[in-house]
RNA sequence: GGGCGUUUAGCUCAGUUGGUUAGAGCAUCUGCUUUACAUGCAGAGGGUCGUAAGUUCAAAUCUUACAACGCCCA
């Protein structure tokens, strides 16, 4: 075995090994064997690459399905990616651009032809990095958002969203993305503060010219579409002009005075524009007052017409041209610098316009109502979604409550085409908002259907629109899993068990697939939903390719190993808490698997040839700590995970490791181990084995090469991945391990402690042997660490060592205070009286300070009157150590002179 | 404006239901070529737990207010 751990030469050899072994695919063993335990991942984009994200999301996954696994579980990591519409179209268009070819040039059917080339040769990239970090998913089942099974599921919930009337087409005011030249989805726009203006403009009076209002607006290039000033009826100022006409600028056009709350007095001049074509809230406004919404602006952000003399210039040019025109003419009253709330397109940053279209909708109300019941305290078990941590239930609750509806159309070519067929033969051949459609889930039952209520010679068309992709991911626990067909999988997979996603994906994802899976399964898609924190740089930032401040997880796992890039996030995952990463957090886990790394090696050429059984041994003291040891780290790592706290996991993990086995029970039994053939070294190496076995098997799901590696090493011939979470040893039937033996461990451990204190405090080399007396006031315990007495020759260079009971302070020593006793270092020659003088006295005023705080606090008669009796108990009991320690303490100053 | 989070050692963070003399890793300092590991070993220093008030016998922990920083929504 190399002396440092290296990790690149054999993680692809253990990812192939699995592989070949089909080890990620649901098996089940011992009494948990026909337990189900699932995870959907949160597919990511088709065009997506792994950043640290991914990196954490999917090893908080694989720990959770190796534990499962290793538990006996039947577990089924459900992988796949999504199609991504908006983005996967782009990266396309943006390749074909390159050769100076537009969509357009190829049609529709070319372009979704050239999207299907490209993810067959570029879309495993994320499963490809997966895979190097180690992700256990079940490869033989990957999806695709777009394959036919999934994209059945998505006609069939259409389909049935349809006939129960929860999907409409309707003209309203949408999202419109220019840049893509597609509606979004209100979660797809992102409100940006930025730099503004507002500018404050003089209607004039239809019938009176020389009388006018000013408004104020941050858009004026939309007055063209004005349908109205709206005041407050209450507003003195305007109160006279309400119900008569003001003339739009430049067009001439009159608009009535109306009164309306919308109109802030306190804001602005304390009138509004109203422009329901172009504004969300003048939208509501027009809707309450029967104003027939005039549209001014064109898809690609144009003018048209109405906007007289504009009528060409794009939203901006006309903006700067209009404002100038206004200032010329002398209808600008004023202009002020603002910060100013620009609704900004998640894809392209363009500015999105509210448009007035006819779009497709999902009515919202009675699924979202299903969301929200699954979080109620009293859901059926079936039906009950909690999360980790809880306070995300607000989150998710605010986003639900309005109960919006979900406009599910994109006017893109990639996505699944919505299953809608227009009778457009009704229509003259053309579609329009009036012609007829059915809806079905194939083209053939569309006819069939379009046949019997328009006659055969009908003719159809077949909505150009696709679905947003979130239609198709909030089927992902199902869909993937077979429904619409009732198949096997999803009887026994069905609901799954825990999603693990983060926060920004609420909204988008989570909620909509707790509504799809109680709608159309019955049962919520999984019991738990834990959300981890997002990773953010040294300066508390987000990382993001356009700050450049990202860090490569395949660029760590190159440098540090795969286990030690999990290793670091996995510690760092404390409950929903942000994680500042810098590359140097990699080192930690790096540094871990080489210790460990290291201790294996050392032991190795004294492993025995046959399998670990403790029978017949004569177990030492610390073999038999270890060994109890072992089972409370078992049982804190299986705890923990349970619990989700994977932080603690790792910290169990990594303390017993490094500190139990390592640095104390492999350095007692280290001349042991190396040593002669015997019992000593028979039992030091059985023992050593058996924790390490156990060891590597609940450390696998967090550090799964190395492990495997290790046990290769061990000479095991099944892999760890399909192997069995460890049992607990049972006290006393495979060992013992009595209050007394730990008193004994804990007596000479803090003797060693003494010892080393005193050896660096005066310097004292290493290999120096020290004459070291222990004093106890109990002759039994004497005994009893007597018998102990290899663990302090084991740890120290020791000359002679006695335990006694006799109060005899040695001259020429240095003492200290352990537990019941004290421990004398002889330094003849040495001994420096001032220092060591000092060292006892600032001991001792700290043992008189605490005395008299803990005085204090036993004489306040409430303390003792309203505590429990157990807690005063307790502080009486530290009372009473610290005056002894005190008077020892004391003694021995004296001693000193 | 509404919601949520954070504030504990120089840095990054733990601290479960209030009951220790508040912990870890990194960094710092001292000493170690002790033949597993310098990606290491041994030891040490370092915190009035954001501020203020309150509840309580007892507060890093509960309540309220304030401050700073961050995220989400409008």
């Amino acid at each position: 075995m190399e002396s440092r751990y290296s990790p690149q030469d054999i993680e692809s050899r253990w990812y192939a090994a699995w592989e070949k072994a089909r080890a990620f695919e649901p098996a089940g063993h011992g009494e948990n064997g026909d337990k189900p335990f699932t995870i959907v991942i949160p597919p990511p984009n088709v065009t997506g690459a792994l950043h640290m994200g991914h990196a954490l999301n999917n090893t908080l996954q694989d720990v959770l399905i190796r534990f499962k696994r290793l538990q006996g579980y039947k577990t089924l990591w459900q992988p796949g990616v999504d199609h991504a519409g908006i983005a996967t179209q782009s990266v396309v268009e943006r390749m074909l651009q390159k050769d100076g070819v537009s969509k357009h040039d190829l049609g529709r059917e070319k372009f979704v032809d050239r999207i299907w080339e490209w993810k067959r040769e570029y879309g495993g990239r994320i499963v490809g990095q997966l895979k190097r970090l180690g992700c256990s998913c079940d490869w033989s089942r990957e999806r695709f958002t777009m394959d036919e099974g999934l994209s059945r599921a998505v006609r069939e919930v259409f389909v049935r969203l349809h006939d129960d009337g929860l999907i409409y087409r309707g003209a309203r005011l949408v999202n419109w993305s220019p840049a893509l030249q597609t509606a979004l989805a209100d979660e797809e726009v992102e409100n940006k503060e930025s730099k503004g203006h507002f500018w404050s403009i003089r209607y004039a009076l239809e019938d009176d010219p020389a009388q006018g209002i000013v408004v104020s607006t941050t858009r004026p290039e939309t007055l063209f579409g004005d349908v109205a000033v709206a005041v407050h009826a209450e507003d003195e100022r305007y109160k006279h002009l309400i119900g008569r006409n003001v003339l739009i600028p430049v067009i001439g056009r009159p608009i009535p005075v109306i009164a309306d709350e919308h109109a802030d007095p306190e804001k602005g001049t304390g009138a509004v524009k109203i422009t329901p074509a172009h504004d969300f809230n003048d939208y509501e406004v027009g809707l309450r007052h029967g104003l027939k919404p005039v549209v001014v602006m064109n898809l690609d952000t144009t003018l048209n017409h109405h906007a007289g003399p504009y009528a060409g210039m794009k939203r901006f040019d006309a903006r700067k041209k209009l404002v100038k025109d206004l200032e010329e003419s002398g209808q600008l009253v004023a202009v002020e610098d603002r910060m100013v709330s620009l609704p900004l397109c998640y894809r392209s940053g363009d500015v999105v316009e509210p448009t007035l279209l006819a779009q497709w909708y999902v009515k919202m109300a009675p699924l979202a109502d299903l969301a929200l019941d699954a979080v109620e305290p009293g859901a059926p078990g079936d039906k009950a979604v909690r999360f980790v941590p809880d306070r995300y239930v607000k989150t998710y609750r605010q986003w639900l409550e309005p109960r919006r509806d979900w406009c599910i159309s994109r006017q893109l070519w990639w996505g699944h085409q919505i299953p809608v067929w227009y009778v457009a033969s009704e229509t003259g051949g053309k579609v329009m908002d009036s012609t007829p459609y059915v809806v079905a889930r194939t083209e053939e039952e569309a006819r069939t259907q379009a046949q019997a209520r328009f006659g055969s010679g009908c003719v159809l068309k077949q909505e150009e629109d696709v679905l947003d992709t979130w239609f198709s991911s909030g089927l992902w626990p199902f869909s993937t899993l077979g429904w619409p067909e009732k198949t096997k999988e999803l009887d026994t997979f069905y609901p799954t068990d825990v999603l693990i996603t983060a926060r920004d994906i609420i909204y988008f994802w989570v909620a909509r697939m707790v509504f799809s899976g109680i709608k159309f399964l019955g049962k919520a898609p999984f019991h738990t939903v834990y959300i981890h924190g997002t990773i953010l740089d040294e300066k508390g930032q987000r990382m993001s390719k356009s700050k450049g401040n990202g860090i490569d997880p395949i660029e760590m796992i190159e440098k540090f190993g795969a286990d030690a890039v999990r290793f670091a996030l996995l510690t760092l995952t404390t409950e929903g808490q942000d994680i500042k990463l810098s590359p140097t957090k990699f080192e930690g886990g790096r540094n871990f698997a080489n210790k460990l790394w290291n201790a294996v090696r050392f032991v190795h050429p004294h492993l025995p040839a046959a399998a670990p059984s403790l029978d017949g041994l004569e177990l030492s003291l610390a073999d038999r700590w270890i060994l109890k040891r072992t089972n409370e780290l078992i049982l804190g790592v299986s705890d923990n995970l349970e619990a989700l706290r994977f932080s603690d996991a790792a910290q169990v993990l990594y303390r017993f490791t490094w500190d139990d086995f390592c640095s104390t029970y492999l350095e007692i039994r280290k001349k042991d181990i190396t040593g002669e053939d015997g019992p000593a070294k028979r039992a030091a190496v059985t023992v050593f084995q058996a924790v390490l076995k156990d060891l590597i098997a609940v450390l696998h799901p967090f550090m799964p090469f190395i492990t495997e590696e290790i046990r290769e090493a061990l000479g095991e011939k099944n892999l760890l991945i399909t192997g069995r979470w460890p049992a607990l040893r049972e006290v006393p039937r495979d060992f013992t391990f009595t209050a007394e033996d730990q008193r004994a461990i804990e007596g000479v451990l803090s003797v060693v402690s003494i010892v080393r204190q005193i050896r660096a405090s005066y310097a004292l080399p290493p290999l120096q042997g020290l004459d070291v007396r222990v004093q106890l006031d109990d002759a039994n315990f004497a005994a009893a660490l007597r018998a102990h007495k290899e663990i302090v020759t084991g740890l120290e260079k020791i000359g002679t060592l006695e335990f006694g009971a006799e109060k005899t302070k040695p001259s020429f020593s240095a003492s200290s205070l352990i537990p019941g006793g004290k421990v004398y270092v002889l330094l003849e020659g040495l001994l420096d009286p001032a220092a060591e003088k000092a060292r006892l006295s600032k001991e001792l005023d700290k043992a008189r300070g605490f005395v008299t705080a803990q005085e204090n606090k036993l004489k306040n008669e409430k303390f003792v009157g309203s505590a429990p009796a157990d807690v005063v108990e307790a502080e009486r009991e530290k009372l009473r150590t610290q005056i002894e320690r005190a008077a020892k303490l004391a003694e021995d100053l004296k001693d000193l002179g």
